[in-house]
DNA sequence: CGTCAACAAAATTTCGAAGCTCTGGAAATT
DNA sequence: AATTTCCAGAGCTTCGAAATTTTGTTGACG
């Protein structure tokens, strides 16, 4: 495991490992996440963990209820809605500031960045490409675009909308890496970006936003219902199937 | 203490009861948390006070520096303009939805949330009225205005702006619960909301935070400098002092 | 006299066990 | 037969001690 991410304590390292899990869906939305599965899976005590579940509840990716521990966020049509209405406002906001404030250096991370996510859809062509790399390499992609709007706090709150957009993502299409029209989508974008079309530039990326979120939806029925209140930990880390808990779903929500 | 904010477990106890001393300047802005004091001051555990000072992490309220503990997110002036900008932006853009959705029952709340503010500070005349309190009436009326924006996340970020935003008010400005500006132009907001004037509704806001934010800054010199990355938990906790420390300070900022 | 290394003290992080709450089912009552 | 109460098992939460890491100090060396 890359030391990157993993931060210096068994808990950022855990908080990191079951972030990842989630954004896969390797951890399907509902999930109970008891604690006996979670230490054999990710090798670490009590206290890591919860600490762990604690900052992931703040998230927004798990969520806890009372004494009766954590579960994977649940997901609804009407949640990715909204995370879809909401990212597009605030992303497009970052990039208009992003575009008449970047520098020289700004347009050479952008060309960067776009050009390290490129290589990787080509390389995909010849031989299959992890997807997670994919990911990582596309999220700084977005995030280059943004880096130049001069407000921490606004790429903080991008940041916490894409992990919420990539899950619903991953939970609903198969894989975009080989999706020609998004590569297509990034070029026109980063054209209009380095022209310092700002109007352009945003429209292009509202509907580059619109285009991912309809292929969530109509993805939506295929995938995300079944066990989605599913009980197995274990199961989902290792394959095997347990069977669904009925509840009288105590108004889950999130815990916010 | 009321239960209402709570929660079940000591943990979620222990993080409002943290929140609430750091939005009320009771814990400076780069205050060292160490164990000991926290357990005595807080009545609990090792266990509950980690995950709670994790979850403050989340919320950007605390900072953890690898194993060098936890400290209260420092202050500065370039964060707090930061904060008042992205705050406006979606504070604005909630506030616009919420009076084009809102019904009557919205209206109703509307009025009801300011009444009850209006009250405090009308009776605050009479005999002194507890900051906490207003304070809670305060965030309730801001939230009511927005509360028929139809966007869960919207809402949910803008409850974390406003968290920023408040610690910088309370650490800078002695009170707001006189301000006699203040209230009329709350009134003015409510007025133009109920009219449905979007345009206006939303300037009026604007301007208010902007004045909020200006106030903010003016005062920030007087309060803000002095032992900024104190070192004192107990201290802070009960009124004494220490030392200050100086550090390398392993680029501290926040823990994104 | 300043710098570096080793040591000792303090603080954080982690582990494993004990306490408490919740869940599900069986027995008793209506 | 349906509802309620009680009990046992499972699981979550919390505590206190052990293990690591960091920090401050002292002494040796250049």
């Amino acid at each position: 495991m890359n030391d990157t991410e993993m931060g210096r304590t068994l808990a950022a390292a855990a908080f990191s490992r079951i972030r990842a899990d989630i954004l896969s869906s390797k951890l399907l939305p509902g999930t109970r996440l008891r604690f006996e599965p979670l230490k054999k899976a990710y090798g670490v005590g009590l206290s890591p963990l919860r600490e762990a579940l604690s900052r992931l509840v703040v998230s927004g990716l798990v969520t806890a209820e009372g004494q009766r521990g954590f579960r994977v966020a649940p997901a609804s049509i009407e949640d990715i809605q909204d995370i879809s209405d909401v990212r597009t406002n605030v992303e497009c906001l970052a990039f208009r500031q992003s575009i008449e404030r970047g520098d020289d250096q700004w347009q050479a991370d952008v060309v960067a960045a776009h050009y390290r996510l490129n290589l990787l859809v080509e390389r995909n062509a010849v031989e299959p490409v992890d997807e997670e790399v994919w990911e990582a390499r596309h999220r700084e992609f977005h995030l280059a675009l943004l880096q130049a709007c001069g407000s921490r706090w606004l790429l903080h709150i991008v940041s916490l909308l894409t992990d919420q957009f990539d899950r619903y993502r991953r939970l609903s299409v198969e894989s975009s890496l080989s999706g020609k029209p998004v590569s297509l989508e990034h070029q026109r974008i980063v054209d209009a970006a380095l022209k310092r079309d700002v109007e352009l530039a945003v429209r292009l990326l509202k509907d580059h936003i619109a285009h991912a979120t309809r292929l969530i939806i109509e993805n939506w029925h295929a995938v995300a219902k079944p066990r989605q209140r599913g009980d197995a930990t274990h199961a989902a880390l290792n394959g095997a199937t347990r069977r669904a808990v009925k509840r009288k779903s105590r108004s889950p929500a999130r815990g916010w």
